[in-house]
DNA sequence: AACGTTCTTGTAAACGTTTACGAAGACACT
DNA sequence: AGTGTCTTCGTAAACGTTTACAAGAACGTT
């Protein structure tokens, strides 16, 4: 059956007695009679044929790759959205190529340019920051690019992204209801794109509802993680006594409620907590956490379809898709009467 | 700087006003006049050219990718797994092509068969459960393959696994020393590897220690994940009280916790508990999870290098590696004093 | 019986590289 | 000046497919 050797178009051939675009024709399903296709088949079956894919791919001008992009493996968000970035792509036909970036966009620029070499027939991009050379390299690529998170006005690329300062709205409003006052806000840094839009989320929300916003109510961690977040969470409660903590993070209220513990402050008793992205983790834990779902998996799901469209299609409009947030309440943000 | 346009060898070649080899040859680093070099060079930097990928792989027969298969990519052992191969691997020079297969051996056969389709150069495979067909498609492959998990006797591939027994050997004997009588064993499915593994390494180690084995202190989850824990869980103490307990998995020990938590068990004063694998998870928590590392990131980095070994040298003589498990003591299984 | 269609099949070119080979030039040595 | 060696460069073949094109066979139509 399998075979040890590589065999090819030509020795298929050779044993069915055809030509070579006679073997081709009937392993794609192209029109031939009864009599070839047998022979091509059976001959195909004892030699374990398949068909090479780089070859294919060079002549027909695709792939059948798609790239993927992200900056922090280690959350699990990111492990979320791949997941499901994997399923739609691997049903569509194509096959998928992680390469995990360093955090700094030299790093994403190079991925991109690397890119043009054509190893893959589009990419899926979720840069932590946009800067302008990021913009140029995007704007330049030969090849569609999907990108998941806010672009500057202006950008016409395909693109998903959640909902932020809706999200953050949610949160607020959730324990505004709750009757608390003080709210504070673990987030990650605010040169990242969702560190910028979890912050202005935060005063958006706390304005409008004319909660105390002194700078003592806030801190940021270095980054997103776990580690970062225990820093940040000494920091704010040293230096204040909130009743509610948000955290821009599933992983930095993981972090928050574990410092909380320490202190032997109690979830939700003396502080609510509210994370974000609403991972498996939000619900592992005891008390569970409450968490702004900001759609990850369904973004991920839009943003492989997004380019899968733009393949098939690549003078189809561009497309900007926000995902609306939901509020998932679990224990750590409502007193159990 | 960059162009729209795809450029070729040959576009390069005219521009330059040499020929196409000596583009290839200077491109790649090949002895070539000063003279040459320059405008070659500067050539393929007008035109922004980047070398075809699979072009180069039709040709030189590699593609510079390396596939990865695993069962199942939610459980975190896997995502770090894979962080550290797609590290190892990328600074080898390699692609990371991510296709994570269905629990069923079908999946991976399936897989394993399109590998032969060329598209990566060697593949590393984490079977959740290893079936004769499997098996014979393994040995059966062209590319290199390197299994992560346990092989049958006399299966010739490049492997590494972890070494369950020692790994529970070490989670009993920690317990037995804090004094623990009755210690109780949530395992996963125990028709897969790691669920057959762990099972023999709990009989072994009770065994050797002269600790009780009733049955009902032993219970199965449906399957690793955090959701078949809580209800094996419940299941196990229902039909008894231990007074510590193991698991297969950090996720099924998370899970256990909870229970615990909600029958008003508290960890580690009535109940200890200990984990496997180690991942982050196991920290997060509060308590944090005393866990058994079973060196799932040693393990992922040691097949990442074998796959990368033997693409360098396809004659080198099998390797079987084991990785030795370490105990990670933190607060779940040690009452403070 | 000649003609036009339609269907089937083979021949050959093409995809964009790398590289074996040979030609030509440069250089040193006798 | 002739010979040999070394280096540099261009020509062309090759990697394994897909597919445009043409040639022939089969068939119905007039």
């Amino acid at each position: 059956m399998a075979e040890a050797k590589k065999s090819t178009l030509v020795l298929v051939a050779e044993r069915a007695g055809v030509s070579i675009a006679s073997v081709s024709r009937v392993l794609n399903g192209l029109p031939a009679s009864e009599q070839i296709s047998a022979k091509v088949k059976a001959a195909a079956q004892e030699l374990g044929y398949v068909a090479d894919a780089t070859a294919r791919s060079l002549k027909v001008g695709r792939t059948e790759q798609i790239a993927l992009a992200v900056a922090d493996v280690g959350n699990p968000v990111y492990v979320a959205m791949m997941n499901e970035i994997s399923r739609v792509v691997t049903d569509a036909g194509y096959r998928l190529v992680t390469s995990s970036t360093g955090n700094d966009a030299e790093d994403q620029i190079a991925l991109l340019s690397s890119l043009n070499r054509g190893y893959a027939d589009g990419m899926i991009l979720s840069p932590l920051r946009v800067t302008e050379p990021l913009i140029a390299e995007l704007r330049a690529s030969r090849l569609p690019i999907v990108v998941i998170g806010s672009l500057p006005e202006g950008v016409e690329l395909d693109s998903v992204r959640a909902d932020s300062v809706a999200g953050m709205g949610l949160a607020i409003k959730h324990l505004a209801k709750q009757g608390r006052q003080r709210i504070a806000f673990v987030n990650g840094p605010v040169d990242t794109v969702p560190g910028a839009a979890r912050l202005r989320g935060y005063v958006t929300a706390m304005d409008k509802r004319g909660l105390p916003m002194h700078g003592d109510l806030q801190v940021n961690a270095d980054d997103f993680t776990f580690a970062a977040g225990l820093v940040a969470a000494e920091a704010l409660l040293d230096q204040s006594a909130p009743d509610a903590i948000v955290c821009a993070n599933d992983l930095l209220a993981v972090a928050t409620m574990k410092v909380l513990a320490r202190r032997g402050l109690s979830v939700p008793g003396d502080v609510a907590l509210i994370g974000m992205d609403d991972t498996e983790i939000a619900e592992l834990v005891t008390p569970s956490i409450t968490s702004v779902n900001l759609g990850s998996v369904k973004r991920a799901r839009e943003a492989a379809k997004l380019l899968i469209r733009r393949l098939a299609d690549p003078d189809a409009p561009v497309k900007q898709v926000v995902i609306a947030p939901k509020l998932t309440i679990r224990e750590s943000s409502v007193i159990p009467h």
